[in-house]
Formats: structure tokens, sequence, C-alpha cells
DNA sequence: TATAAATATCCCAATACGGTATATTTCGGG
DNA sequence: CCCGAAATATACCGTATTGGGATATTTATA
């Protein structure tokens, strides 16, 4: 998960993610310290939240050659 | 999840795909009837043996703007 | 250095998970 | 058509993982 460099680099707390996407605080460190795992859901909101694909949130070197 | 449809495309059965990733059979089946989800580790697995991006197995309309 | 903001951790009940076993559906050959 | 085999789905169950509230710890700022 590159969430926590993600997160930083839009300049946005822990608590106002949490609060935007009907989160907990706690929830959120979780993933960044890789405690917890999101469920796929919480993923796709996080990603849509910051704009960026789910490969790149989950730090998947976009393969090239894909999709089919 | 757009497995199912993946799956078939490449002709192979749960039962074959399941082996070769070291799966049960039945938990493809759920991944595939969405009666469970795939963790992480699972989700990366799956679309790594079929050479699909994560956004287009879960169905993600590719983001044009994204990435930072 | 005191206070507030931000982040991490503890404990717990609830849920979601995967495995084995089995049922159901699908499909090809006779 | 019908039967058997392959493919897929479901039941049950023990366990692991999850998220929440509360709290501790760390980091920043005045």
């Amino acid at each position: 998960m590159r969430l926590k460099a993600i997160r930083k680099a839009k300049g946005i707390s822990q608590l106002k993610l949490a609060m935007d996407l009907n989160m907990n605080q706690n929830t959120i460190s979780r993933y960044e310290t890789g405690e917890r795992e999101p469920g796929l859901a919480e993923l796709i909101q996080i990603a849509n939240y910051f704009h960026v694909s789910l490969d790149y949130l989950l730090e998947q070197t976009d393969n090239p050659e894909r999709n089919l």
C-alpha cells in the first residue's frame, strides 16, 4: 500500500481522510502500517478519493502487456 | 470482479486456476459468485496470472487522470 | 517546554475467511 | 434422450482477521 506516501503528498491527515471516507482514523493508520488490510470496497474508495489507479496504490508496476 | 469472464476467455477451469495458484476450487468459485472477497495477496496473484491490471480485474474504468 | 494535533496500539465482539465435504449444474458420447 | 464425468456452487464449521472505542505515544508548534 502506497497510501501513506500518497496521503502525505496531498497534505491531508489520517483523520480527515477517515472522515471523508466514513472510516475510523485508526483504520487508516492500520492500513498504512500494514497491520490490517483493507477490503476491496475500502481499497476502491481510497483509490478514487486520491484519483490514483489501484495498481499504483498497491505498488504494482503497471504491467505493459495487459487487460485480456 | 471480472474474474469469471477473464478465466473463461482463457478457457481454463476453476480447478486448474486453483491448482496453479495453490488455492481451493471452491475459493475461486466464491470469488466469482461474489460470496467471498479475495485478500490483496490473492487479488494480485490472480491479476498476475492472467496478465491483467488490478483495475481491469476489479472492473474499475481506468481513470484517465491518475497516479499522483 | 507545555499543549495540541497526528499517529499508533490495546482489547474485544463480530464478521469474514478458507477447508472439507457434498450438492448441483453443465456437457459430451452413446 | 440419458448417463457419467467434469465443472461449478453450496453447507457447515473452526479460526483468523476485521473495525470500533478508548487510550497511549509520537510529532509539531507556540
